[in-house]
Formats: C-alpha cells, structure tokens, sequence
DNA sequence: CGTTCGATGCACT
DNA sequence: GTGCATCGAACGT
C-alpha cells in the first residue's frame, strides 16, 4: 500500500493537513540514493495574521511561495547553516505551511549517516532516532537544500507517501524555537517517541 | 540535571 | 545592523 499524496491532501486547513501528515512518509530520491522516513513532528504556520508565519510581513522575495499553490516545498536557509523544509498548504492566496520538524528514518539510513559526519565528526555513529531528530537534521540527512525550494511535493524527487501508518498517541503543544506566537498549540508530534525533536 | 553560547549567512528594515 | 521556525558543545548546580 504505497500512495503519494495528491495536491488536493495539502489543498486543505493548514492543521488539518499538519495532524495527517503525521505517519506519512517522506521521501527524498537523489543520485546518491533514496532516502525516507516517517514524519512524526511537524508545525503549521497559518497566515500574515500569524505573527511566526513567515508571511507575517507580507509578501516578499523569500516567502512567496508560501502565496502560491498548495504541496511544493518551501526550504529556506537559517541561522548561517540549517535549511529547513515546510509543505504550501491552502488554497493560492492563503500563505501557510507545515513544518516538517521530525522524522523516523526508514530507508537510507547509510546515505543519512553520510551526510550527517559531513558536519559533525560523529555523524557515522548516530543512532537511527537520531538521524532525522529536528528540522535541521532531517534536511541534512535527506540531502535537502535550496535546490528544494520550489520543488513539487507532488512529483517524483520529494514527496510524501501514504502507507496506512497509523502512529500513536498524537499530542499538541506550542511551536518550538519561535518568540511570538506561542500561544498557538500549532506543534503536532508523536508523544514519547524517540525522533521527536526537543528537551530529551 | 539545567542553562548559556558560538557557529555562520542571509533576508529584511 | 538585527534577528532568526537550529544544533551541540560547554559550562553551572
């Protein structure tokens, strides 16, 4: 049961779409090899009234993509040496997006390692829950870069499958990592499991 | 256990 | 010039 989700899944309220994509699977081909792993921590950003949303501002060079159509990767660069990935939800007009924050590595795992010890001399001897723990370390480990940006969830390189996984249980909380905005329980995760990024 | 802090580059004001 | 949707090492208790 393989299924790669359509762009209606992501043509939907932004929260609705965050809670489904937990136990989806995400999936990075390059020519180094396939990479994927289970999505077990994610955050929706939900607009220019949403004073985290990168949208908050309004429309600029870097986040109009977040205007556009739903399901194509935003990546953006931040703090001088992370990216980070998010799905365009919403209608064309509605700015929003899921956070990818965490995933549970599935295949790949060896290709992960790679490029994790690319930056950190231990990277080889990372445990598995390790490898995609945070949305600067799965980006890392998927090989997943500005080369991304704009890239069609909806298409054959990075996209998110359905594999009838059902993970358990699923809790809310604030955003991680944000000064404002934090009264919005916008953070969806698999509670106790090992990948999810956070105090350990 | 807890908190602080440096690395590092770019979009935005 | 400022401030990040981070990470991990270093330090304090």
């Amino acid at each position: 049961m393989k299924r790669r989700l359509p762009r209606s899944f992501y043509d939907r309220p932004t929260l609705e779409v965050a809670r489904e994509l937990i136990g989806k699977v995400l999936v990075h081909r390059t020519p180094h090899g396939v990479a994927s792993g289970i999505i077990v921590e994610a955050e929706a950003y939900i607009g220019e009234e949403d004073p985290a949303c990168h949208a908050a501002a309004g429309l600029t060079k870097r986040n109009y993509l977040l205007y556009g159509r739903p399901g194509i990767a935003y990546v953006y660069f931040n703090y001088g040496m992370h990216y980070l990935v998010n799905a365009v939800t919403e209608a064309e007009g509605s700015p929003a997006a899921v956070l990818i924050r965490a995933l549970e590595p599935l295949t790949g795992l060896a290709v992960m390692r790679r490029r994790r010890a690319a930056l950190s001399p231990n990277g080889h001897d990372l445990a598995a829950h390790a490898l995609c723990r945070g949305p600067g370390n799965l980006t890392r480990a998927l090989g997943i870069t500005l080369e991304q940006n704009s890239a069609d969830l909806c298409g054959c390189h990075l996209f998110v499958e359905d594999r009838g996984l059902a993970l358990e249980p699923v809790g809310w909380s604030p955003r991680i990592g944000i000064n404002v905005g934090t009264d919005r329980p916008w953070r969806c995760f698999v509670a106790g499991h090992g990948a999810v990024s956070g105090r350990r």
